[in-house]
DNA sequence: TAGATTGTTAATCGATTAACAATC
DNA sequence: TAGATTGTTAATCGATTAACAATC
């Protein structure tokens, strides 16, 4: 593989390929050995051409009349996912949704082991919330640097967000997941990833709206 | 369709409202009376032009010159997004996320109000969780069609998942908002909205994978 | 082989960006 | 008025879909 050849892989082509991912390691299980595009598309509604093109990105190729080696592609996917290499992050805000988060037993099947919590309530500092330790916000430029840790997650309120963030890129960690609503600006090689709900939500809000009482502003 | 005015409205328009009615809600608060779509967008990182076809779905005219007045464009947004009229919804699976959401206060800001949630679990039925009564699954039916619930959130575990849209649907409810992380197939004119946290942390996965191994990621 | 399925190139579609006339 | 900013139409860009040759 030349390195000049490799093209940026597309944000929607990513958003597929954990769903591709899911459905092959539950057909694995279930003694599947080949599968082809269309299988796959037919499933998860999704073109047979698109799925090929997306897969193609994990340098994985398939046998023409037979498909792609099941097992073989979860792997490449695994490992294009940077599933594969366990990543210590740091959780900054120890509100409903990070204690949600560290709940989560199956975090590090997706690459990530969150290591140690923040926040700067006095009255959760020192206490431990599903294994995991909650220290000062003050502490964690330090630990940052004695543990090489390169991910942060921000689940603070959404004011704290931003000044969260510059704690955390100055302690070295590179790459943030944001799952505050609001946009936090980063300097350049910093990995940001928004992820807001409310978005989301609004999305649904908007089509139940639309669809119970018609657009409004928009008088037909 | 035939000679309707009324144009679908893109999802990464209906992304970008939320967005847009944060910041000018902020600004209003500080005082800013008039706004133009230059600001907009270089706060938000938006070109400009884009933020104006956006907010043109919401039916509010700028002054040229002058820029939008921020006030009626905050509620034009709230109006347009269906924040101002209050959906009751029914929330099933009580784990960290159902909990979680469940104590979201600000939820009623975006148009909805979990009125009751649902498990299958014997230990959580009948507790009440942040002021709302957990009730057996089983019951869901009865319930929805008495308090004509419309909409429905789904934080079960993923193999509950399409079992549990399959008797919101039957239930009367026309709007899931699915949490787990895998698509759920419903019949026509029911509303799905799928919000896979993973797919998010995917996509930052494998930017920093690409990072750290030399594969060219999409920097932001 | 014959035919299903891959891999790749071309066409289409939709969203973003640029250009520009209207207007306060 | 002059100039900033809107609203709208045209050009560009990127992702999806279609077409098709290669191949097991």
């Amino acid at each position: 593989m030349a390195n000049d050849t490799i093209k940026a892989v597309s944000e929607p082509t990513l958003r597929r390929l954990p769903l591709y991912h899911r459905l092959l390691k539950t057909a694995a299980q279930d003694g599947l050995e080949f599968s082809s595009c269309s299988f796959i598309g037919s499933m998860l509604n999704v073109e047979p051409t698109l799925v090929r093109k997306d897969l193609a990105v994990t340098g994985i190729v398939g046998k023409p009349k037979v498909g792609y080696e099941v097992k073989a592609l979860v792997d490449a996917i695994e490992q294009f996912l940077g599933w594969r290499n366990i990543t210590d992050a740091f959780l900054v805000g120890v509100g409903s949704l990070g204690t949600a988060l560290l709940g989560y037993e199956k975090f590090n099947h997706y690459g990530f082991r969150i290591v140690a919590a923040f926040d700067n309530d006095p009255a959760k500092v020192g206490t431990e919330i599903h294994g995991r330790q909650v220290f000062d916000i003050d502490k964690l430029p330090d630990l940052a640097d004695r543990m090489h840790i390169l991910m942060g997650i921000i689940t603070t309120p959404v004011e704290a967000a931003q000044p969260t963030a510059e704690i955390m890129v100055v302690s070295g960690i590179r790459a943030i997941w944001n799952l505050t609503p609001t946009s936090i600006k980063v300097p350049e090689g910093i990995i940001v990833q928004n992820e807001d709900i409310f978005a989301s939500l609004a999305i649904l809000s908007s089509k139940l709206e639309a669809a119970l009482r018609g657009r409004p502003g928009k008088e037909s």
